[in-house]
This record gives C-alpha cells, sequence and structure tokens, in this order.
DNA sequence: GTTAGCATGTAAGGAGTTACATGATTTT
DNA sequence: AAAATCATGTAACTCCTTACATGCTAAC
C-alpha cells in the first residue's frame, strides 16, 4: 500500500535524481528550490534518509572512507537505485487528490519536468478546482453569515481572496500553454502519421 | 511556562471573545474567516476544547438540557471564562518569532482590533523580517549554486518570489497606515496635554 | 422515508518539531 | 584562538490526521 501523498519523499527521490547528494545540502534544496513554506529540521531529514535506505530506494556512500583528495569533509551522500527512480516514476504520475495540497503541489510542480503531460494537467487541474472550492467557501461566508468584520479581519480576507485569485489565474496561463505543447505535440504526430501512410 | 506559539488555542478564544458558539461552528469559522491554510479536522478541535475546558479557559454549556425553545439540535456551546479572557489578552501580547509564522500570523492579524498597537507593530514588522530573510535566501541561493533549472523549477521559484515580495509591499502598507494613527493618537495626546497644562 | 447535513466524539498511528549531543573545518 | 558553519544524528514529546462511531434534524 503506498503512502499516501508524501510531499517530503517525493521530494527526496526527485533531488537526488539530478544528482547525489548529501543530507545537509538536500535540506537547503528542499528549503530554497522547491516550493516549500516551513523549514525542514533535521530531526525530520535524517530519519527518513535511514528509511529509504531501508526501503531500498536510495543508498549511502560514506565519502570519508574514500581516500579522495585531500581531508574531505565527512559526508554521506546518498543516490537513488533502480527502485527508487521506479518509485519516483509511480509517485510522480500519480496525479490524484493527494497532489493538489499546498505542500504536495510545489513539490510535483518543480518535478514536471519528469512527469507525463496527462499528470501535468490533472495536477494543474486539480489544484485549480481545489482553490475554486476554497475561494467559493470563503465567500460564501462573508455573503450568509453576519461574522466578524472589523477593519483587520476583513482586510486579511480581501488579501487572501485575492492571493488565491491570483493563484487561479496563474494556472490558468500554466494550463493554456499546456494545452498548446500538447496540441503542437499531436500536430507533429499528425504529420508523421501521414507520412507514414 | 507558557505554551508556545499556538495558533489553534488563540483562534479559539479569540473567537469566543466575540460570541459563545459551539464547536461545528467554530470550526467553521475558524476555517473561513481566519487566515487559515489547511482544514481544521474534529479530531483536533474537540479534545482541544475539552484541554482548554480543563485550563479554566472556557466553560461548556450544553444547550440540551435547557427547556427553551422547541427540539433544538443537541448543542454545547462555549464561552470565555475570567481566566481565558486574561489567557487571551496574555497571548496577544506576545507579539515574539512565533507569531512571524504563516499560521499563527493570520490568525494574530484577524485579532488585531483586541492587540495593542505597539504589538501590532512588533508583528508586522516581524513578519516583514521574516519574509525579506526568505526571499534573500532563496535568491541568494539561485544566483550562487548552479542548480536545478528546468523550466518548471524556474516558474515555480518566479512566482514564489513574486508572491512574497507582494505580501512585502502589503505589509509595508499596513506599517504606514498603523504609523499614521498612532501619529494621530499621539498628536491628540499632545493636544489634550496642552490643554491640561 | 431517505438523503444530506448537523453535531459530537474516540482511538490509533504517523509525522514532525524541539532540544540535545557531537565533532570537524573554515573563517576571522 | 574563537566563532561560525558544516555535518550528522537521537529521543521525547506534541500535534494532527484518519478512520471509525453515533444519533439527530431538515429537506426533498
Amino acid at each position: 500500500m503506498a503512502r499516501r501523498g508524501d510531499a517530503l519523499e517525493l521530494a527526496i527521490l526527485g533531488l537526488l535524481a539530478d544528482a547525489p547528494v548529501h543530507g545537509y545540502q538536500l535540506r537547503k534544496q528542499v528549503d530554497h528550490e522547491l516550493g516549500w513554506t516551513r523549514l525542514l529540521s533535521y530531526g525530520t531529514l535524517y530519519p527518513r534518509l535511514r528509511q529509504l535506505t531501508r526501503d531500498g530506494y536510495i543508498v549511502a556512500d560514506d565519502t570519508s572512507n574514500e581516500p579522495g583528495s585531500t581531508s574531505r569533509r565527512r559526508r554521506i551522500v546518498y543516490r537513488l537505485t533502480a527502485e527508487g527512480k521506479e518509485r519516483l516514476a509511480e509517485l510522480l504520475e500519480d496525479g490524484g487528490p493527494a497532489a493538489w495540497g499546498d505542500d504536495d503541489f510545489g513539490v510535483r510542480f518543480a518535478l514536471f519536468s519528469r512527469t507525463s503531460s496527462p499528470t501535468r494537467m490533472r495536477v494543474l487541474e486539480g489544484r485549480r478546482t481545489r482553490l475554486e472550492e476554497r475561494l467559493a467557501a470563503v465567500q460564501e461566508a462573508s455573503r450568509a453569515r453576519r461574522e466578524r468584520s472589523d477593519s483587520y479581519t476583513r482586510e486579511l480576507r480581501r488579501y487572501g481572496l485575492e492571493s488565491v485569485e491570483r493563484e487561479i489565474r496563474w494556472l490558468n496561463e500554466l494550463i493554456e500553454r499546456e494545452r498548446a505543447q500538447t496540441f503542437e505535440k499531436s500536430f507533429e504526430n499528425d504529420k508523421e502519421e501521414k507520412h507514414d501512410s
């Protein structure tokens, strides 16, 4: 049974797919390169690296044993195994509800170049739907119920709604781009098919 | 020893300060009226209400026992005690680092009308500093290190940076407004003082 | 009468933070 | 020589989610 939407596992496997890195550097990459909101602590990262090692998705190379160049720091560099690559592909292609969440979406989006076009579409549209639902719920609540309405609460809601609307517009652009690309490709395929016939 | 920045406790006490409500409704208010990102589950809310009751900050009135109007639903309505009001004031005036976080900031901001002006300033400026640090870290990482740079990663970073910059501009406006208010008040105080003398 | 929503809870498990602990290396 | 940062880890604790469980009431 595949663990449910696990942004951290995906982040680790996705980053290691680019190049082998050690834990300390991995943390920085997760914090800075992926759309990570809260900082990742070592108390979370290191145990997880060991767990993924146990699972057979990654392997550790301790560089301190290597007689390489002069006095290197002790580093444990992790890299993907064949199973890890499979696992990564599997996680990436699962564009279900778990992928619409705030944390998961960022990581998945950053790894879109390893994701199939149909899955990219599912993730983008799922995320958009989720945001639209949220928008509707907040708007309705502010309309129907008589609620807290001091200036600060109103300002917070205004800014929040504006931010969500902005992200929806962004997603719409991305979806358009994605569609255009798919169209180009199917157009090229058509040409090739005609060539074949 | 005061528990560290606890957005949920603050949210509950803050909402109950307006009016007594029952758990089910409280959840909606937390989700819709405060800047809450992830949904609050009952498995979190109800145990916490009991805990706050044990702490003496709130009390429960079971309306099903009241011989009031015809056949009301069973509701357990909570309201603040005197200790709860004190606790709320105490939490609100602690504008330290815990208040700069993504979750905490939203709740605190929504409750700003119950917060003193100096604390409001501390919270706003602290939040701004935190965002500026984050911005600097990401920008530096994207400059210095050669990193993932496919189009999706770049687009995610671009959008992320834009969002943070936007929030900083928003905070700057709010800080300006706050300063102007403070100035007005001190101006009025000056007049009164002159009047006194 | 049946579905949908209201309303309150419990138990188990997982996940992450915090604080602690250690030591090497680079920079000032 | 001291301070900062690199680098890895452990243990306790807290918090939250998930899934389960129950029963009432309004609407269709």
